[in-house]
DNA sequence: CATTACCTGCAA
DNA sequence: TTGCAGGTAATG
């Protein structure tokens, strides 16, 4: 579940002790995929003494700057976790890839359920994930004018849009819930469906959750853990996220929360605070008239 | 546009 | 034993 505040947090807590260190070398675990289609000799002489520069972050992918333009870009998806330690430390559960580097500690990755990935990048340009990623949600160029445009005719869901990392890089199920609830927007209304002062509110919303995600270190529900393998506090903090399957009530209403899907996953929604408006002649309409 | 595959631990 | 967790690529 890491989102941007977590890759965030994880980018700051490995920032200082990675910047300048010298790799060493490299090892592979027993889950060789975990570096893509790449073989493994062409990661293992790429990365080797080479100097990391610095950490990059674009939506939930990191980027570590090696100082020959070449990069590591790492994607944790579900499960995985950036952890550093001294070399003599056994492998961690579900270690996958070790880096050592020139200061006696190493950066190991694993990844419970194998979707993440750790990709060597002999070249990586400036524009790096632009093709991929729309607007960093907490710059200027993420306001209310840019939503209005994106949303603007479309009739998919509103949580289906700003799950989409193409419209907003970062966002995932706990915060789009927890900024569609501070906001009271159903996730299934429409997203074209939106007043202005509702996207104007949206935008408010998403990012005051994910700079109290980063403020608070991140959201850490399962395995999530920063680079030293702390937990995060941002979990005390969610308004509606996870409290609709433990059976409690909205934290605004003490009304009954319900767990809709949208976007392809389980949305928490209080439908008191975030009644669904039904819109004339929009998609579900022509839907339900279908049905008749 | 929505749905499925990818994975595995864990709760029901 | 089943189903759910969910980010993204691939598929319909």
């Amino acid at each position: 579940m890491p989102e941007l505040p977590e890759v965030e947090t994880i980018r700051l807590s490995l920032l200082a002790p990675l910047t300048n260190r010298r790799i060493t070398g490299s090892a592979i675990g027993a889950f060789p995929g975990v570096i893509g289609a790449m073989d493994w000799s062409m990661f293992e002489q790429g990365v080797r003494d080479r100097t990391i520069q610095g950490i990059r972050r674009r939506g939930k992918y990191l980027l570590i700057e090696l100082d020959d333009e070449s990069g590591i870009e790492v994607h944790l998806r579900m499960t995985g976790n950036l952890t550093l330690l001294p070399a003599e430390v056994d492998p961690v559960r579900f270690e996958y890839l070790v880096i050592t580097l020139d200061d006696g500690q190493t950066l190991r990755y694993s990844d419970q359920r194998k979707f993440g990935r750790v990709l060597f990048h002999p070249a990586v340009d400036r524009s790096w994930m632009a093709a991929k990623l729309g607007p960093e949600p907490l710059t200027p160029a993420f306001s209310s004018a840019y939503l209005e445009r994106k949303l603007r005719g479309r009739t998919a869901a509103i949580k289906a849009l700003i799950l989409d990392q193409r419209i907003i890089a970062g966002v995932g199920n706990i915060y789009a819930d927890e900024a569609l609830f501070r906001s009271k927007i159903h996730p299934l209304q429409p997203g074209g469906s939106l007043t202005v002062a509702e996207i104007s509110s949206l935008v408010r919303s998403i990012k005051h959750v994910l700079r109290m995600g980063v403020e608070n270190r991140g959201t850490s529900f399962s395995s999530y853990r920063d680079g030293y393998g702390e937990s995060g506090a941002n979990q005390f903090r969610l308004r509606i996220y996870g409290r609709g399957r433990s059976g409690e009530p909205c934290t605004r209403c003490r009304g009954p929360l319900t767990i809709v899907e949208a976007g392809g996953r389980s949305s928490h929604v209080c439908l008191r605070c975030q009644p669904l408006r039904m819109i004339e002649g929009a998609g579900s309409g022509a839907r339900e008239r279908q049905r008749r």
